[in-house]
DNA sequence: CCCTTTTCGTAACAGACGTTACCGTAGCAG
DNA sequence: CTGCTACGGTAACGTCTGTTACGAAAAGGG
C-alpha cells in the first residue's frame, strides 16, 4: 500500500483557500483554478480531495458554520452567566476577534449564492436556526419569567441586529466601525440586563 | 433618420429583467443571455443598449435605489408626524408591500457584487448612507433634545436591524414571517414613541 | 533493489461566457 | 414609391469555466 496522503489535511487547507479567494474576489472569482493557486496547488489536487465544485463548496460553507460554533461554545463557557455569555456570543459575532473580519465578507457571499442553490440554502437555515436556538436558551435564562413570544421576538431582533450590522459592516467598513456596532448590541441588551 | 426607438424604456426594460434574473437565480445565473431571453428580445439589443454587461448591472443598481427612495419619499409625505414617517418608511422596508420581496433577494445579490467591484460598492455606500441620512433626519424630529451620538447609534441600530431583518428573511422567509419583522420593529420604535 | 499502487500534475475537452462583426430589415425622407 | 440609415437579430470569436483522461513521479511491500 504505497503513498498515503492525508485527506483531512487536504480538504481543510483547500476550504481555507476557498474562503480567502471569497472573501478576496467575491463569489465571480471563485474558480476552481483561483481556489488551486491560493493553495499552493493545482486543479488536480482538488478534484481529487473533491469530487465537484459544489461538493468543495458545500464543505467550505460547513467548516465556516463549525468555526462559529466551537467560537461561540468558548464565549459562552468562559461566561460567568447567562447574560455575559449572551454579551460574549453577540459581542464576538459583531466584531470578529483575531482578524477575522473577512468572516463577514465570506458569510454575504455564502448568503447570496445560498438564494439559488437549495443545498447551500439549507445549510445556512440549519446554520442560523442553530445560532438562534443558542440566543434564545440564553434569552430565556436571563428573563425565566418571560413568554415563548417574547423570547422569540428579542432573539430573533437580536440575531437580525448583530447580521445586519455584519452585512452592513462589510460593505461599508467606516459607516458601521466595530466600536459603534458593540454600542448598538450593548443598547439592544440594557432590556435583558439583570 | 428611419426608424427610432425608445432609449429609456429599453434600458428599464432591460434592468427589470436583470432585477428577475437576479432574484430567481442568483447572481452566477445572471448572464446576458438570460437577461435577454426573460426580456424578450436577444443579447444584440442588450449590447445595443448598454455598452457591456457592467453597465446593465450598474444601470439596475440605479434603479434599485431608486425605486426605493420614490418609495420612502411617498410613505414619508403621507405620514402625519415624524413618528409616524419613520415606522412607514421603515416598516415598508421590511415588509414590501407590492409583491416586491424579491427586492430584498435582489437587493442581498448586489451587495455579494458590491464586495468584489468598487463601482457597485460605491452605488451601495451611497444609497445606504441615504437612507440612514433620512432615518437620521427622522429620529432627530422625533427626539430633539438627542445628542447627535445617540441619534447616530440610534439610527444605525435601526437600519442594521430592517436590513438584518431584510436579509435572514430572505435566506429564511418561514422564520423571519412579515408579522414577526413588524413586531420587531414595533418594539424597536417604542423608546422614540411620543 | 524492484515493483506495484496511489497520488497528483498536465493537458485536453465541451460548454458557456462577454463581446464583436456583420447583415437583413424596418421605417421615415424625398 | 424608392432609397437610405439606424436598429437589432445572427453568428462567430476568443477566453475562461468545470470536468475528465492520462501519464509521470513517489513511496511503501517484497
Amino acid at each position: 500500500m504505497p503513498r498515503q496522503r492525508d485527506v483531512q489535511a487536504q480538504r481543510e487547507l483547500l476550504s481555507n483557500a476557498t474562503w480567502q479567494v471569497l472573501a478576496e474576489d467575491g463569489l465571480p472569482g471563485l474558480t476552481l483554478r483561483a481556489v488551486a493557486e491560493r493553495a499552493g496547488c493545482t486543479t488536480g489536487l482538488v478534484m481529487h480531495a473533491f469530487p465537484t465544485k459544489r461538493a468543495l463548496l458545500l464543505h467550505a460553507r460547513d467548516l465556516l458554520y463549525e468555526r462559529t460554533a466551537v467560537r461561540q461554545d468558548a464565549a459562552e463557557a468562559a461566561s460567568a452567566d447567562a447574560f455575559d455569555a449572551l454579551a460574549a456570543v453577540l459581542g464576538q459575532a459583531v466584531d470578529l476577534p483575531h482578524g477575522h473580519h473577512e468572516e463577514s465578507r465570506v458569510w454575504v457571499g455564502f448568503l447570496a449564492a445560498a438564494l439559488a442553490d437549495e443545498a447551500l440554502a439549507e445549510r445556512h437555515r440549519a446554520a442560523n436556526r442553530s445560532f438562534l436556538a443558542r440566543i434564545r436558551r440564553l434569552v430565556a435564562a436571563c428573563r425565566p419569567k418571560w413568554t415563548d413570544e417574547q423570547c422569540e421576538l428579542t432573539t430573533k431582533s437580536l440575531v437580525a441586529l448583530v447580521e445586519g450590522l455584519n452585512v452592513l459592516a462589510a460593505a461599508d467598513p467606516e459607516a458601521y466601525p466595530a466600536r459603534l456596532q458593540q454600542e448598538a448590541l450593548a443598547k439592544a441588551l440594557t432590556e435583558l440586563r439583570a
